[in-house]
DNA sequence: CAGTGGTCTAGACCACAAC
DNA sequence: TTGTGGTCTAGACCACTGA
């Protein structure tokens, strides 16, 4: 066994035993060098480790500091969605959260993984609504949002590449166009972020981000729009409900909760 | 801007531009030494920043091979679960994945967020149903799921803590013993794996794990069970459909995808 | 079985933010 | 202001595994 992996084995057993507390700092690298009786490299690659794995944050001037479990804010989902009441699920005012600037209207070559699932050719160029949700009051930065409008989509309908797309958003456009009722299909995935997302995002390292793809079809079947959320995956969670009987009633949609107390 | 930071950017470039296509390797490390002008130190953390990014992974003998963008497996979910047909959408089998081996039963102080979810003080003891499911022909592993069951229940039903629990499985004897119609309530989330996880999933760096964390209910309300799966996030992802109309007929439940073509 | 990345040393200077 | 981690050097030997 490598001398870093004893290191970073004791250091985890440290935090997990209740030896170092959350909030707590490690040693500084120079006691751990010592400690040890090894050099900075190694040390610095054992705490390295635990820094992947999201456990500790490096902090300039104070030490290596064990951090919080997380506590994560729910995002809802319903099976059905609801056009009056608490708004569509995936109405970000619904959610507790807001733009903090217009949508950005871009054109760019589909992504190989958003083409896909727009049943386009690779590369084809699309219109992206892009969005940065977050706390007009802090500024603090919660989402990412981009939304992939297929060409078709965007023909029929040139106001959905308008930053503003009237009342209901484009999703009632897409409907008053004679494409409802509207179907949605959600993936959700996890990857570790882009540089730009870690920034954008304030995640510190060894964070993933929780990734939202969800394809809008019209009644036809054909996908009409993909949007692509990012949020950090310390923060957020995605909660479904299930019931067994099916014969059930349908329950309340979900209400959106608060902020983590 | 750090050096190994220009690096690890130019790095990036030359794989988004294709420049080196998955599959191909990056010049070795003496290479980028040499090109850069710098020592291997710095060219090694150019390479962790890609490879924390899931973009690249180290194989010894043939070098810095850059990643496949992942194909995902879906895991489909329907709101409601049906007790014949396809099975319940928890079904293991009816996922394309099976038990490796017998569920391990442990008794262990509750992890506190799992103490919470079922209303239990931290650190009460439960029994755990550990499961590792995946290909009993290849052996790859492909989910850890563990159940957490609540003291009353077990203490109600000792069954539930017998490595065999009859046809159905637990939730049938809830049902059973009165506690039905059962509801679930599904979060996903991710987090980076401890090394364990990484291990046994045989995760390679920059690859988080996707986490679902479910709750069972009883009629009353009350927590049964919390079943905390984990699987690869880049192998896997969730799906849920959604409807906008309120009155549309529920459709069929989704059918298990096979495994990627 | 040879070449790749893995590990480790001992030392130096720097940049930033908490004190 | 100053102590923390951040960056970087030049070099050595090792272990694994795929060509």
């Amino acid at each position: 066994m490598a001398r870093w992996h004893e290191i970073a084995h004791e250091l985890r057993a440290a935090i997990a035993g209740g030896d170092v507390a959350p909030g707590d700092v490690l040693p500084r690298e120079t006691d751990l060098q010592e400690r040890y009786r090894t050099s900075r490299t190694t040390v610095r690659q054992a705490v390295a480790a635990l820094e992947k794995e999201g456990l500790v944050e490096k902090v300039r001037r104070r030490g290596t500091v064990v951090r919080r479990p997380p506590t994560r804010r729910r995002i809802p989902r319903s099976r059905r969605v609801h056009r009056d009441g608490i708004g569509y699920y995936f109405d970000t005012a619904a959610q507790g959260w807001r733009p903090l600037e217009p949508p950005a209207i871009g054109r760019v070559p589909a992504p190989a993984d958003i083409a896909r699932l727009l049943g386009l050719p690779a590369a084809t160029e699309v219109v992206t609504r892009s969005r940065v949700m977050g706390d007009p009051g802090s500024g603090d930065v919660t989402q990412l949002a981009t939304s992939y409008l297929a060409p078709a989509a965007v023909d029929e309908l040139p106001v959905l590449a308008e930053p503003d797309t009237g009342p209901g958003g484009i999703y009632d456009r897409m409907e008053e166009a004679g494409h409802g009722p509207l179907r949605w299909e959600e993936a959700v995935s996890a990857r570790m972020p882009s540089p730009d997302e870690a920034r954008r995002l304030s995640l510190p390292p060894g964070v993933p981000v929780l990734r939202i793809t969800r394809i809008t079809r019209g009644a036809d079947g054909r996908a009409l729009e993909v949007n692509d959320t990012r949020v950090s995956a310390e923060r957020f969670e995605v909660v479904n409900e299930i019931d067994r009987d099916p014969t059930a009633a349908p329950r309340n949609p979900p209400v959106p909760s608060g902020p983590p107390a």
